[in-house]
DNA sequence: CCTAGCACTCGTAGCATCTGAGTGCTAACT
DNA sequence: AGTTAGCACTCAGATGCTACGAGTGCTAGG
């Protein structure tokens, strides 16, 4: 018992070390522990403390006479141990209520919007991995013959995101043709996964009488997945230029390889789709991050489901010094109210 | 022609000025400028043209033992009177001639990728203006009904761009009621600008007997231009952290409220639309730009053309403090190449 | 009109000093 | 035991001083 309250202390200091932290952006000293804790213990018990969680790695000292600032261990027990779910203030439910409620013009832009909320509310840059292209399934594609070897391909996904390529072919085409393979990818593909849709159509031609055959070939021509792949399946940010008001970014360097990264994309659409797999709420923090620039950062990520299935992933990027506890509320907030939008856009 | 030869010395020192300044970012002085021309001209001369330059407001100099550095004048003489067209380099051409010929998957990617090519090219911000949505003409329309009074609206416009949107309808629809009204869109108006078509279903509506007065007024319930304006229409930025690599971007305070500029896109969008309607070429520096935030910048953007018609514009924003020469050769090769991409891609 | 010379300005770098926040350690206290 | 007070110590950051030198404007003479 004597040593579960002793625990309890240690915590309750690393957790006053880490929000004082957090707000102020500076390192903290035992003596602005001991005013927090009202005179009941002192400076110099403080101090022991802090050694012990010191010599456990969950905190360090920059330099000698500066006070204690959390490692990066430190946020992660934080996390993991201390953190309690927050209740959000009127201020923050209210726009995240009335995204749920939006009549958004089409999942992208509802998607948008939930991104531009998410930067607004939390000072810090939202990012956005919309449906994953290869996960959805078809709800209707579309064949426009632009002349005689160009066809717009466009292709609308269960979950309301339309996707178009412009696809170049060999053969020439006419226009009845065309539209004749379009039905018949209506026809028999709605619903199926777009992943799979390639080999029916193999299935299909090796089955074919010979009247069918043509239409067939025309189809599988005609049916370029990796087309759309590359122009398609980014990502959403917003808020970015909030960055340069935190105190970690005002060093240039520093702060444009993170830029960087943010604008390749890449290494934050890994760190996403993984959240996206793993249908769990996410929260990583510096250098826990794959990628050396993003080391810097804490990264909180929460799945949105449609029907019940995780479709995508929203979060936030910020310096390492967030708020996790409030970050992670806001985001999970809004992961379910942008998912439930999008339920009402996609019957 | 004493007095001309006089000018033209004085010229060349003040473009000497500005492309050491320039080159090294920092203020030139007059003993600089002298080994620059050989020692044919002493330093104290050169400082008596120097003040001249500066009662003209063309240069000034930061403090007292400072060197000059161009004002944003200085620039825009610079500009106007001085600059000579520039050779691209090979290493320059390359990309430009690759862009020329690429075979894009559509005109939207084929932008990125422009838009890529420059930033890395100039090693600044790259910035592309799309066609217009409402100065375009419409190709192909397509509706795709998705429940009992939701429609996807896809519109494909000459240039080749795509847009959608989602429409929310009071009354039912039913599937063949909706594939007559996009048969009735595509017979009647393709080829039409999309800005005139609205009045022209008004038109029809009018004359129209009572059999087809029912579809017209479907039409005209599924014409809906507004839906499309805010989603689209928007810039494509690339090359944004590269900025921060720019000495006068150190500073975390400026930074800042440019890349807000920048993520809104607005103040851009008015310059460079205002390219467009005047299809020129376009140098605005520093305080010549409508938004503060952009008095820190320069900007050169060029408007490409389709079948001789300006449709959009590209270009680059980078510090005031950038080589206008160079910017202008490599905007405008790129503005024509992708002009010439585009055409390809637009039969 | 050009140039050499000179006094002057002023930002920057270097250096020494001071301050104070914060620490670790030890010895006494409960 | 764990806690506390006291004390010596460290070190970043602020302050103030000086020396340097790049660059200027001005003046007088070529």
């Amino acid at each position: 018992m004597e040593s579960t309250r002793l625990e309890s202390r240690q915590d309750k200091i690393l957790e006053f070390i880490i929000r004082a932290h957090v707000d102020s952006g500076a390192p903290v000293g035992s003596k602005a522990v001991c005013e927090r804790f009202h005179l009941r213990i002192s400076p110099a018990t403080v101090r022991n403390v802090m050694g012990r969680l010191e010599g456990m790695g969950l905190i360090t000292h920059p330099h000698t006479s500066a006070g204690r600032v959390p490692t990066d261990k430190g946020y992660r027990y934080f996390v993991n141990a201390l953190m309690q779910p927050e209740n959000l203030t009127d201020q923050e439910r209210e726009p995240i209520d009335r995204l749920r409620q939006v009549e958004a013009e089409s999942p992208s832009a509802l998607l948008h919007e939930a991104c531009r909320q998410m930067a607004g509310l939390t000072q810090q840059v939202g990012v956005v991995l919309p449906p994953n292209l290869l996960e959805s399934t078809l709800s209707r594609i579309d064949l426009i013959r632009l002349n005689e070897h160009r066809v717009m391909s466009l292709l609308l996904t269960s979950e309301g995101l339309m996707h178009h390529a412009m696809l170049e072919l060999e053969d020439e085409l006419d226009a009845a043709e065309i539209s004749r393979v379009a039905r018949f990818f209506n026809d028999e593909f709605e619903g199926l996964h777009l992943d799979a849709i390639e080999a029916e159509i193999e299935r299909s031609l090796i089955g074919a009488n010979s009247a069918l055959h043509h239409l067939y070939q025309r189809a599988q021509a005609l049916w370029s997945l990796g087309a759309f792949v590359d122009t398609e399946n980014r990502l959403f940010l917003d808020g970015v230029s909030q960055l340069l008001s935190q105190r970690e970014f005002q060093n240039a360097e520093r702060t444009k390889s993170l830029l960087e990264v943010l604008e390749s994309q890449d290494p934050l659409f890994e760190e996403m789709s993984e959240a996206v797999s793993s249908a769990q709420q996410q929260t990583v923090i510096g250098s826990e991050h794959q990628h050396p620039a993003l080391r810097s950062c804490g990264l909180v990520i929460a799945p949105y489901r449609v029907g019940g299935r995780v479709i995508g992933a929203l979060g936030v990027v910020g310096p390492t010094r967030m708020d996790y506890g409030k970050m992670n509320s806001i985001v999970g907030s809004m992961a379910e109210a942008a998912g439930e939008a999008m339920e009402r856009l996609t019957p």
